[in-house]
RNA sequence: GGGCGGUUAGCUCAGUUGGUCAGAGCGUCUGCCUUACAAGCAGAAGGUCAUCCGUUCGAGCCGGAUACCGCCCACCA
């Protein structure tokens, strides 16, 4: 076979049918408005980078997806896109400059240099030059994003592509800001935030991570104003209390009714501030009083605006304490931590330390420790979007899968708090904010204002903020759509049928687009939402760049080509499972494309030989016909090639499937046993591979492929057909069987193609056929005609596969692989006798079989027979001395199994209630089962007797 | 502090509604270069389904408890 290699080499064909489906614009929907569509967007990638293998999962799973539902007839848009990652976006450009500046330096400490360095020349070469090289990254990664979602074979719709800055895009953003603050949804105000003084910038409660660490309980006595005792209070961070302006006790806690409203002196500083009380107080922590500072902590900072409390702020943007913290200003919150302690101990008034465990809030970014600050910030109220939100996902109109994650996503929602949408940062959306340089009010437009609203001051000045970069994700499904336009793609593709994300993004995201998808179309977003599990290594380990571990898509997909790295991913895609990902699992599925790769190329090869009559026929012969599918073909007498094609397909077809009896005689004028069993698993197949598909369950569909392409097509169909196949004839039977060969190959390849888009693309395409030739992926998805189901037939191979593998069994035992032993088999059944009768020929080769002779009845008493399943006994005619021990230790070990099993099941039937309790066909089964067992215990009595 | 998930063959994991479900891949062992494929073919070994208690005629599968492991959320100083 010259044309084909032996070796299936991915790399010699995915790239160019990567570049043919862009070329050619094959995932573009149909403009014809009338037919079913399904639509998607893809969750946008960051700029940042290129992508990982999470990416390539998600890509993945949804390609699977898309390619699925079209093949099913749907008009699919796949909307791809990029999301501009404001903060880690400006991160990764800033340590790119901070690079460029320090070229030289490395190791562990590099980044951190760089991020500082380049946060530096930021400052130095001003917003405009700095967005100019944010918009330069943009164009390299989109790029690089770009190339690697084509070779992953991603099945999207490029003219469609979408960038969140975009102009259209940013005027969606802008019309959403204006719409939200007009409605008095979003306020501006002084506010404790999450400040991290690293990044510069006010992040949400999101980007904060919690990280459990070592600390202390400081005991700190607080003396009464008046010089009678004092009182003590507990705390984490004692550099926070220059900042304190009073101490809270609970007015329910005994020990403390009379000191509420006496004064005390804040140590260091002398300040004289209140005892107040206050139900947030927890009596039984500490000493039960605690300090307040408003203006450094959330809690204090709402017991502030109880009791009305000044807020002194004494750390500052930089971390660094301020002029109000006095003698400590200038020093570092470290350092002043450490003063504050000394100074304490000094003075006498530290009662004492505590190890504590206490939980440090994380800049998700930089591990930065975050301070919370009180500064001036835009938010979002959440109540009034979260409301919808929460009925949209509680009444189902939303479909949150697994369900768990449904439960995950309605407990954050029902405690939502505020969400602060303003960053200082330079790349992202600019808040539509201008500020009057004369009376300071602040004008919020869709334009820039030329007079401020009101004291008409024309001297405006818009703040420097952006917004958080989820806020312009959140309106992702209906923005790239053209939204707030009326656009003949909102009507069509929105609400989205699905969305895809990891389980990371639930709240940032999938809760955000809810809430202003409905807010803003007055419809969902989507309406289902799968959760896709995480990919970590082989040792179960997240992926991550400082273990080292990272897999890249690009490079493993070279190794071993992307169908089979996509059919890794999808063949341990369970729903809420992480996926543990390695070398061998690419490899494994890169042996299983080999697989198919050789079974097209056996296939070719023979269709080639095929006398040229035939050879003619088969271009319509794999045509389906319409509204039937495939079906196997009978094997003629006579193929009258003289009709036309389709007439001839038809004239065979319009046959019931299934009808015919199993019959020795005729059967070449019937359709063959094997023929209807493979024909019926196909039709099994596809629709368990619907099924799974439909629940999500990649890993499903995968294994029912794989399973029946390599065990059932390959093991065995095209091991039995194979004499027909290969030795050319004008006998019409072996046309026939090399029609029924390519339709079961072009279907599997049908089913396959989902999973498995290039080489089940290149192989279509080399079949012969006479219609539509564009692309596999336009084709239906299934193939075969669903009533070709056949159970009587599939029961009746697997009898025969039985009788097959029992005597490989038997050859292997004695050591007969090479030799070709008669054997025989005895039955009371002449009906199985007769099956095995007329399959004869199949059975004897692939067994390896001499002759096989049939007895009616019992087995020869010096027989030393195997007992099947199917009701029969085989043995072999060997020359070889059997090791009687072996042989014995052999019969007794199934021996003792089927008594056991015979236990049981005689156990059950005992049992009164199960068998008045328990269905019919259960108890019917379990009866059936045990005459089987029963006789077979016989048999193998009877054979362990002959020893 | 709350919530969730996991514990099944040497390894990595499937097992949707309780009744041939005790499975797959890899690994191991045996024999084969059988003219599609050695990235292959044909066989084989290997598991009290974490532990305990319950529900049921019947439980990896449902309920409860325990022991490890992991994740998420959280404004208790």
């Amino acid at each position: 076979m010259p044309d084909i290699p032996k070796v299936y080499a991915p790399e010699s064909i995915e790239p160019r049918w990567a570049r043919y489906w862009v070329d050619q614009k094959l995932y573009r929907p149909l403009d014809d408005a009338s037919g079913p569509t399904f639509s998607l967007s893809l969750p946008p990638p960051n700029i940042t980078g290129s992508l990982h293998m999470g990416h390539m999962l998600e890509h993945t799973e949804i390609d699977i997806l898309m390619r699925w539902h079209r093949m099913r007839g749907q008009n699919v848009l796949w909307l791809p896109g990029m999301d501009h990652a404001s903060i880690s976006t400006q991160m990764i450009v800033e340590r790119e400059l901070g690079r460029e500046a320090l070229p030289d330096l490395e190791g562990p400490g590099a980044r951190r240099a760089w991020q500082r360095e380049g946060q530096r020349r930021r400052l130095e070469m001003g917003p405009e030059k700095f967005l100019e090289r944010c918009w330069q990254w943009k164009e390299q990664n989109g790029d690089t994003i770009r190339r690697q979602m084509e070779r992953m074979g991603a099945s999207v719709d490029w003219t469609r592509a979408r960038f969140t800055m975009d102009p259209a895009y940013s005027r969606a953003v802008i019309e959403v800001f204006v719409r939200l603050f007009e409605q008095g949804l979003i306020y501006r105000g002084q506010y404790i935030v999450n400040w991290c003084p690293r990044c510069g910038t006010a992040v949400s409660d999101l980007e904060v991570s919690h990280e459990d660490r070592a600390g202390h309980l400081w005991y700190i006595r607080y003396p009464f104003e008046d010089g009678k005792g004092h009182i003590v209070v507990a705390t984490t961070r004692p550099e926070t209390m220059l900042g304190d302006t009073a101490v809270a006790v609970n007015p329910a806690d005994n020990r403390y009714r009379d000191v509420i409203g006496r004064k005390v002196v804040l140590p260091l500083l002398n300040r004289v501030i209140p005892v107040i009380g206050d139900e947030f107080v927890d009596p039984n922590f500490g000493t039960g009083a605690v300090k307040v500072t408003p203006a450094h902590d959330p809690n204090d900072f709402a017991i502030g605006m109880r009791h009305n409390l000044p807020r002194i702020t004494v750390i500052d943007f930089q971390a660094q304490m301020t002029a109000d913290a006095g003698p400590y200003a200038g020093l570092s919150r470290e350092q002043a931590r450490e003063a504050v302690v000394r100074d304490l101990g000094a003075a006498g008034l530290l009662e004492k330390t505590e190890d504590y465990k206490l939980s440090v809030s994380i800049c998700e970014r930089c591990k930065t420790v975050v301070e919370p600050l009180l500064s001036m910030q835009w938010f979002l109220k959440m109540q009034p979007l979260a409301t919808p939100a929460i009925r949209a996902v509680e009444d189902g109109r939303i479909r949150i899968i697994p369900e768990n994650s449904r439960k995950v996503y309605l407990d954050w929602m029902y405690r939502i708090h505020d969400w602060c949408i303003s960053r200082q940062l330079w790349w992202g959306h600019r808040i539509p904010a201008w500020h009057c340089e004369a009376c300071g009010e602040v004008v919020v437009a869709r334009e820039t204002p030329s007079a401020c609203s009101k004291c008409k001051g024309s001297s405006l000045r818009q703040g420097p903020d952006v917004l958080d970069t989820w806020f312009s994700s959140g309106l992702w499904p209906f923005a790239t759509l053209g939204w707030p336009e009326q656009t003949e793609d909102l009507r069509r593709f929105y609400p989205n049928d699905l969305m895809i994300m990891g389980f990371d993004i639930l709240f940032f995201w999938a809760a955000r687009m809810i809430m202003l998808g409905l807010k803003f179309t007055d419809n969902i977003p989507f309406r289902e939402l799968y959760i896709h599990a995480l990919v970590r290594d082989a040792d179960r380990q997240k992926m991550s760049k400082t273990k080292g571990n990272v897999i890249d898509p690009i490079e493993i997909t070279e190794k071993y080509g992307t169908d089979a790295v996509r059919f890794a991913l999808a063949s341990s895609a369970a729903p809420g499972t992480d996926i543990a990902f390695s070398d061998d699992k690419a490899e494994s599925y890169r042996a299983f494309a080999n697989k198919i790769w050789n079974a097209g190329r056996f296939i070719l090869m023979n269709l080639g030989n095929l006398p040229e009559p035939a050879r003619r026929h088969l271009g319509a012969a794999l045509e389906p016909i319409p509204g039937i599918g495939y079906d196997a073909l009978p094997a003629m007498r006579s193929l009258e090639f003289g009709v036309r094609s389709s007439e001839f397909t038809q004239s065979l077809e319009s046959k019931a499937p299934g009808s015919d009896q199993l019959r020795t005689e005729g059967l070449r004028t019937e359709k063959l046993l094997v023929d209807r069993w493979i024909f019926s698993r196909l039709a099994t197949v596809t629709r368990e591979m619907n099924e799974a598909l439909a629940g999500y369950r990649f890993h499903e569909a995968a294994y029912t492929i794989y399973h029946f392409f390599w065990h059932e097509l390959c093991d065995w169909y095209l091991e039995w057909v194979k004499p027909e196949i290969t030795r050319p004839s004008e006998e019409p039977k072996a046309s026939a069987a090399a029609i029924n060969l390519a339709r079961v190959f072009e279907a599997a390849l049908h089913l396959l193609h989902p999973f498995m888009p290039f080489i089940t693309e290149e192989l279509w395409h080399q079949l012969p056929r006479s219609g539509d030739a564009r692309s596999i992926s336009l084709t239906r998805f299934e193939l075969v005609n669903p009533r070709a189901a056949d159970p009587v037939s599939e029961k009746q191979y697997a009898t025969i596969q039985e009788l097959i593998v029992a005597a490989r069994n038997i050859k292997a035992e004695m050591g007969l692989q090479k030799e070709k032993p008669s054997a025989q088999v005895a039955s009371e059944d002449t009906r199985l006798l007769e099956l095995f009768r007329s399959h004869q020929e199949a059975i004897l080769r692939l067994a390896g079989l001499e002759a096989l002779n049939f007895v009616r009845g019992r087995m020869p008493a010096d027989a030393s027979p195997v007992p099947l399943a199917s009701g029969c006994d085989l043995r072999l005619f060997y020359e070889r001395a059997i090791d009687p021990v072996a042989e014995r230790a052999r019969i007794e070990r199934d021996l003792a199994k089927m008594k056991q099993q015979l236990e049981q099941i005689e156990r059950q039937l005992a049992n009164e209630s199960f068998r008045s309790r328990a269905p019919q066909e259960v108890v019917a089964g379990a009866e059936r089962r045990r005459a089987e067992i029963t006789d077979r215990l016989e048999r193998l009595g009877q054979s362990l007797s002959q020893l």
